[in-house]
DNA sequence: AATAAATACGACCGGTCGTGCTTTTTGTCG
DNA sequence: CGACAAAAAGCACGACCGGTCGTATTTATT
């Protein structure tokens, strides 16, 4: 069957109460959402969800990936389209800072929030918040390698320590923006990795001042 | 009268009681924290707690103060008892790190976790959380603006830059600890600010390698 | 037109939550 | 010893939690 009406509306459901669950959670947390809360919020009943989503916990594992699928299209994306190397690696960390200052979610980062919540709660969602942790560093790491192949940083570079560092640079800036100044924050972040890219690499016309 | 055995017990009583607030904070949260769950870890009841504090509110902000205590005492008085300067500003994230690869909390940081409870949750707690916050940053931007003041760290140093991107090393490690693997963070964290002071300190032997 | 499936709803259950009110235990001191 | 106050416990309450059930509505198949 090539189109079902009753799935197609299943299915715009399903990425609205997510995308809803997504933003709920950075604010009252993964564990602290509670179901009565989401439905008020979309204005359906709580027992329409449990239509879609059989427990709880299945609805957590699902928001979880959907914020995984939202993180790519807004913050992998569009660092992708940028040539590898340190453009990347810059752009990457760019779209990360004007995601946290465009507030698009209430609470910041979801994965920040949730994977501080569930750092100490084992089980099926932190698993899978884990897992996802995961790919994101080898994601970052993987493009760090790039940029040492194509020889704009350092061949002897401790390339997961740099991963490391960026993406400390990134978690601080969303802690920091929501509890102290926010602009003082984003200008830290930015300006501690091109700080860090511009001392490491030979070519300082990569990461010029005025570039797009 | 000098001394009260009564309020002696409640004092003793209070201060176990908002020890283990905090450990059980950093594994449900501040707000996950029920009185049930705390006074079942106790042994002791329900109503018990709610002599020492008449609200649930009032136990989370006396939770918050009794988190601050403990981190001044393990983090930042050993600190100070090391000289002035680039030394002190290691000491303080190496203490830093051994409290987090000492577990000594369940949930790693009670910091860490609470605020990112609370960045979208605007209330008192919130509000002690975020003036903690800020303290602990002035304290980091006052010891590296000493480190300058001594010549051991550039005359033109952004000095809130370097502490926000100490404090990003020290968050980080906390957070990838405890769903990555810990050995590999720690010395991420630890190589970090080495390298970092090292490229900024004139004086390489302040910062040699066995140096205790 | 009739049937089956997917979606959504309101009512309700047992359990836990924070929070008051009352009583009992525990230590102090005239 | 008995009066007294602090600490702790017992108990009951309304609210909300995740979850179940029966049912109505929409859509696709036959």
């Amino acid at each position: 069957m090539i189109s079902d009406g009753r799935v197609a509306r299943g299915d715009r459901t399903r990425t609205a109460v997510l995308d809803a669950a997504v933003a709920l959670a950075t604010e009252v947390g993964l564990d602290g959402l509670s179901l009565a809360q989401l439905a008020d919020r979309l204005g359906v009943s709580k027992s329409g969800l449990f239509a879609h989503w059989r427990s709880k916990e299945a609805l957590q594992l699902a928001t979880v990936d959907r914020a995984v699928a939202q993180w790519e299209e807004r913050i992998v994306a569009p660092a992708l389209r940028v040539p590898r190397g340190v453009r990347r690696l810059h752009a990457l960390h760019e779209a990360r800072i004007d995601f946290y200052a465009a507030r698009v979610l209430p609470g910041g980062c979801f994965f920040a929030n949730t994977e501080f919540e569930y750092n100490a709660r084992p089980g099926p969602v932190r698993d899978r918040l884990a897992e996802a942790f995961g790919r994101w560093t080898t994601f970052l790491e993987r493009l760090v390698r790039e940029a040492v192949d194509l020889g704009e940083l350092p061949a002897g570079l401790d390339v997961p320590l740099l991963a490391y560092e960026i993406d400390a640079l990134g978690i601080s800036a969303v802690m920091r923006s929501r509890m102290l100044d926010p602009d003082a924050t984003y200008r830290h972040a930015r300006q501690g990795l091109l700080n860090r890219l511009r001392a490491l690499c030979p070519d300082p016309a990569l990461l010029a001042e005025g570039q797009p």
